[in-house]
DNA sequence: AGTCCAAGTAATCATTCGATTACAAACAAG
DNA sequence: CTTGTTTGTAATCGAATGATTACTTGGACT
């Protein structure tokens, strides 16, 4: 019996490459925090090695960045895209954009965990950018007044936060993360927890 | 000319050292994010050497679940202390607890940065403890009702994202920067600022 | 004075991790 | 075929950092 050989990673463009390794580092980035994952666990995720992350990237700032962009960029096309039809649906429209995106591993716990990152040079300018466009969005673009726009914000980082947290692994154990639930996801919690899946699991 | 002497830690008794070094942690943690700060930086900040913090609290992560504990306990006595007076004017008063928390020194940052840690496997427990404690105080000790509860929280998720992108420090740069602190603090927000220095001073 | 314990540090170790370097292999063009 | 470019890896380095060990100093109590 031979040895059993490791796949050797099959050409790709670079582009793609990147694209690929884009996905693979939010979904790690976003199962835990910036500063506490590595190089090569997004190498790892991604099937390449950890020194071609950093070629393509140049630092994991840099990729991070990029994953963060990426993220807000995503979100943003989203709400754009629940923009038409009744006005009256319109928050709901995208408040329904907005959690469907944790179907996509990583993205909400990403632009959850931006909003704490303020306090880093570089990661702050995007995040705060990041965020200010969607604000901007919300208020101009989806034409919310003030006080809608205070609200829908505050419920979209209420969300964060229950991301954020893994409120959903705890579901029905703890005291009131039943209730939390309910009040932040009046129609069913059913649909959100097929889209979680464990409790330390990469998103 | 003497060579200057470094001045030895004046003696304390553990227990009050443990408090001071507590409060540097919290100003520390809060400046930066848990993963990205070190023993060494909590040390120097209280003025002891590095292995005498860890030796005090056992291990890094041990000494910030002190301080994540420490914080939310502060924070549940603040809002308990709001709670005698007219029962409409209960929200405003806990709301005003909560910002003038702003003056301790990392108080709110740990907080709010607490709510992005649920991946960490004994810090998430933590912060989902002292989450859902402050959730369980408003729903049931203040009375809120469901919804008023859920907005209370968002409205406060809505505070921690503005700490948290140190969007203070950007007031008046960017685009809706503006508009976003009249959205969250209509009484004006000049006392705020009084609270938030500087763009990366340690809070 | 002498003893004992608590408070505190200097020195240093062992890992981890991001980054660099040098090299190999696939593919395209002439 | 040969040559050049792009894709990719193995090996390794250097710095940062949490933790450990061994030692010192100060005070309280006989």
């Amino acid at each position: 019996m031979t040895v059993e050989e490791v796949a050797p990673a099959p050409r790709m463009r670079s582009a793609d490459r990147r694209e690929q390794i884009l996905v693979a580092a939010t979904a790690v980035f976003g199962a835990k925090t910036y500063v506490g994952t590595t190089t090569d666990e997004v190498a790892r995720a991604a099937g390449v090695s950890q020194p071609y992350v950093v070629r393509l990237f140049g630092t994991k700032e840099k990729l991070f960045v990029e994953v963060i962009e990426r993220a807000y960029a995503r979100l943003l096309a989203e709400f754009r895209a629940a923009l038409p039809g009744s006005v009256e649906g319109r928050a709901e429209r995208m408040g329904t954009a907005y959690t469907s995106l944790l179907a996509e591993r990583g993205m909400l716990p990403v632009i959850a965990s931006s909003t704490a990152l303020g306090g880093e040079p570089v990661i702050g300018r995007v995040a705060r950018k990041g965020f200010s466009e969607i604000w901007r969005f919300v208020r101009e673009d989806a034409g919310f007044t003030e006080e809608q726009t205070r609200q829908f914000m505050a419920t979209g980082m209420l969300i964060n936060a229950i991301v954020g947290l893994r409120l959903t692994g705890d579901y029905g154990d703890e005291l009131s993360a039943t209730e939390i639930f309910d009040a932040c996801f009046p129609d069913g919690v059913a649909k959100l927890r097929t889209f979680m899946p464990g409790t330390d699991e990469p998103w």
